[in-house]
DNA sequence: CCTAGCCATGCTGAT
DNA sequence: CATGGCTAGG
């Protein structure tokens, strides 16, 4: 081990003040037993793990391979790493264990994959290699998958897998759920057979064994790591805080949890909040600590933040301050529609960047993937730089999964799903005959298609050219996984894409989508590089199964580059960074809090509420929060209400105001539906007396602060109903126009919602009794009134 | 057996 | 709006 400085204050301690709450002192403090660290947004938590780290190391002489630190991504990871390797030296922070909790665990079950009933080289599969296996185990139990969605079932199963439970723990709640149950035990049949683990078998399987007092290995990791440290401890689910008790099971028991309930915002990915709040009652003798001292924002941001936050229930008692300047005030920005909304975003960022701004400490946040589009239109045709932060995933492109599944069967021929995504590409004239057979066989004989290729051909229920095309693919693969051997991984890719015939495929027809493409798989072959790079520089062997495990553990966030770009990215992905300038856009009843349109599906207007907190903590000096009137979205126009997190901003923090646009319609009409939202924005009067604060008591079961004045709404219907300003029809006569009424022969009278034009129009229409139907103009007639 | 093109259907958030 | 499943035609 290299030689420590005695003195904390040799690692460079951090400035600051002498305050009870200090998290100086408290970084120092070394504390036998939990610790439980309430950190508001931007007071300065990661610093207080990484220097906590850093004295039980330096000072108190602890071994760094006993200590474990959790962070929320890989991203924060290898910050924590990077700044430790500065305090520490390289050789000491090599020890440290620090990591998610899917990476920390999938490297634990790399090593103990004995345990778990696992060969060494299993794989992970992700969201789509999931529906893959249940469509099969759908199709195997003869269920029908109207009745029984893949999807569906697969979430019925993680949310029992979120809790711990397994398929001989599942209780079926009435008759559809005994077919669930069934697809439960199938499913993890076939992962097991395939030698493969889903996101939560990943934490399940290092649960059993260290949960285990019999088993070897968890003994092995139990009294390992005495030092456990664990990050945005708010999003721990069940599973999970599990883990981390039985990480710290043995003594001194020093386990430190640092995490922010308002900051909660995983509740639907079985994230528990009450693990938190609970803490104290979990370990009694805890102690408890508040740092409540924003050292990032700016006054005017945090009391924002903290109007967002007051209304929130059951949350733990604490008060942000900050001793930073006011700063600007929050502009809230009324626009027209979502083009105007991006239209005002690039032009602030345009102003924003010609003052001096690196685009790297700009971030426009939204609520849904979806928005992200129009922004990026504007951004591109303005040539801001930017990038995207998730959405259409890189890794989920056809091409790249194609490779992957290529890599995936090299490392682990027993993995079906992925040998069924390449065995016919490019075409080997395998098609859905010749597959049906060998998943039969490979089902009566009770293995792997891999291992059934050859039992097909000897067979003879095949002809012999389909025979010479599966056994010129099994030799292909042996070929392959001979060479990988002793291959880097990135070369065996190269190999996969010339011997397959993939790249030929490519080179067949030069269509721009092709060379995007080729384009889209060098981009990977150059990741497996980067991988063996930092493999190699950190001391550590690459292997395939390496790569791909980073591959599918990676999460969005952590392709944040450090690189003069605007951020563009969901408020959940914001979680845990902070930018100079931010964007809130799309601020609008239904859309942020958002709604479910299946009532169903009950959303939690408190966890909304939180991450609307989240994404104003994320701004240091300026934030603006825009909204638009009306909104087109998931393929239909929706209108909108400033949201009920705008009103709750304190008036003194805000300036409003809205787009030129329109300013303009204001000044020509003052009628319609976006110039009233817009006047009484304007007016003062209003989002500040919005009419769901004075509902706020009376409102609905599912969302207690719903607008009172709006018209009566069908069940499941979104928006509000109003006439919009613009007569889309030109209002002459015969014409089916927004907010007229139309004749249907079927459903009757309905009212026009909005209308896609084009060749063949197509026009939304709220029928009473039957909701909003889509349909062809040719079928509508408008109707008097 | 493959491909292209059509229709339909869902569509929050993500390791 | 985008993806996927299905059908018809090559």
């Amino acid at each position: 081990m290299a030689p420590l400085p005695d003195d904390p204050e040799e690692l460079g301690t951090p400035s600051f003040p002498d305050d009870l709450n200090d998290p100086q002192r408290l970084a120092a403090a070394h504390v036998d037993g939990p610790l439980l660290i309430f950190a508001g947004a931007g007071s300065g938590k990661t610093r207080v793990i990484v220097y906590r780290i850093a004295n039980l190391v330096a000072v108190h002489r602890v071994p760094p391979y006993k200590i474990l630190a959790v962070t929320f991504t890989n991203k924060a990871a290898g910050e924590m790493k990077h700044r430790l390797e500065g305090l520490l030296g390289d050789s000491v922070a090599k020890d440290l264990y620090v990591g998610t909790f899917h990476a920390i665990c999938a490297r634990l079950l790399r090593r103990y994959h004995d345990a778990a009933g696992l060969e060494r080289s299993f794989v992970i599969y992700d969201d789509s290699d999931q529906r893959a296996v249940m469509n099969r185990v759908l199709k195997e139990l003869e269920l029908d998958e109207k009745r029984f969605p893949p999807r569906q079932v697969l979430s019925r199963i993680h949310k029992q897998k979120q809790e711990g439970k397994g398929p001989a723990d599942f209780q079926p709640e009435g008759f559809f759920d005994e077919p669930i149950k069934r697809c439960f035990e199938a499913y993890q049949r076939h992962l097991q057979a395939a030698n493969a683990v889903d996101f939560d078998d990943i934490l399940l399987h290092v649960l059993r064994i260290i949960e285990d007092p019999a088993s070897m290995p968890g003994e092995e990791i139990r009294r390992r790591f005495r030092y456990v440290l664990v990050d945005e401890f708010q999003d721990v689910n069940q599973v999970q805080y599990r883990l981390v008790r039985a990480f710290a099971s043995s003594p001194p028991h020093n386990l430190c949890v640092v995490g922010d309930d308002d900051q909660s915002i995983y509740r639907w990915r079985g994230a528990d909040v009450r693990i938190v709040r609970g803490f104290r009652k979990d370990f009694p003798g805890a102690q408890i600590v508040k740092l409540e001292q924003n050292y990032r924002s700016s006054n005017n941001i945090v009391k924002g933040a903290l109007g967002v936050i007051k209304p929130a229930k059951d949350r733990e008692p604490k008060e942000l301050w900050t001793d930073n300047r006011d700063g600007e005030q929050i502009g809230v920005i009324a626009c027209d529609n979502e083009h105007d909304e991006a239209a005002f975003v690039v032009e602030r960022i345009r102003e924003l960047t010609e003052r001096g701004l690196s685009a790297k400490e700009v971030a426009v946040f939204y609520r849904t993937h979806a928005q992200s589009r129009v922004l990026e239109e504007v951004m591109r045709a303005e040539r801001i730089p930017y990038q995207i932060i998730g959405g259409v995933r890189f890794f989920e492109r056809a091409e790249v999964k194609d490779l992957l599944s290529y890599l995936r069967v090299v490392a682990n021929p027993r993995s079906d799903v992925d040998l069924l995504r390449i065995i016919n590409k490019p075409s080997r004239k395998l098609g859905d005959t010749t597959l049906d057979k060998l998943v039969q066989m490979a089902d009566g004989r009770n293995t792997s298609l891999y291992e059934s290729i050859q039992a097909l051909c000897d067979s003879g229920s095949i002809n012999s050219g389909t025979r010479h095309s599966l056994l010129s693919f099994r030799d292909l693969l042996q070929k392959l996984m001979k060479a990988a051997r002793d291959t880097r991984p990135s070369q065996l890719a190269e190999l996969v894409l010339a011997e397959s015939g993939y790249t030929k495929m490519l080179d067949a027809d030069d269509s721009t989508e092709n060379e995007a493409r080729k384009q889209n798989l060098s981009e990977l072959v150059g990741s497996i590089l980067d991988y063996e790079e930092e493999a190699l520089s950190a001391g550590e062997e690459t292997s395939l199964s390496g790569y791909l495990e980073r591959v599918t553990l990676s999460s969005d966030i952590d392709a944040l580059e450090d690189a003069p770009r605007v951020a563009m990215m969901t408020v959940h992905a914001a979680k845990g960074l902070e930018f100079d300038s931010v964007f809130i856009t799309g601020m609008e009843e239904d859309l942020f809090p958002f709604r479910n349109a299946d009532p169903s599906r009950n959303e939690d207007v408190e966890e909304e509420r939180r991450l609307a907190y989240v994404a104003v903590t994320r701004a240091r000096t300026r934030l603006w929060i825009t909204y638009a009137g009306r909104r087109m979205i998931f393929g239909q126009t929706r209108f909108g209400l400033p949201s009920r997190f705008i009103t709750d901003l304190p008036r003194s923090t805000v300036r409003q105001g809205a787009t030129p646009a329109l300013e303009r319609q204001q000044s020509t009409r003052e009628t319609g539906n976006v110039g009233s939202v817009y006047a009484r924005v304007r007016a003062g009067g209003s989002p500040w007396s919005h009419p769901q604060e004075r509902a706020a008591s009376s409102g609905g079961a599912t969302y207690p602060g719903r607008p009172k004045a709006e018209p009566e709404r069908a069940p499941g219907e979104r928006y509000v109903e109003r006439e919009p300003e613009l007569d889309q029809g030109g209002g002459e006569d015969g014409a089916i126009h927004v907010g007229g009424r139309v004749q249907h022969k079927t459903f009757g009278v309905g009212l026009v919602m909005s209308i896609d034009n084009g060749a063949d129009p197509i026009v939304s229409v709220k029928f009473s009794g039957y909701g909003v139907k889509r349909i062809k103009a040719a079928f509508l007639q408008r109707a008097g009134g």
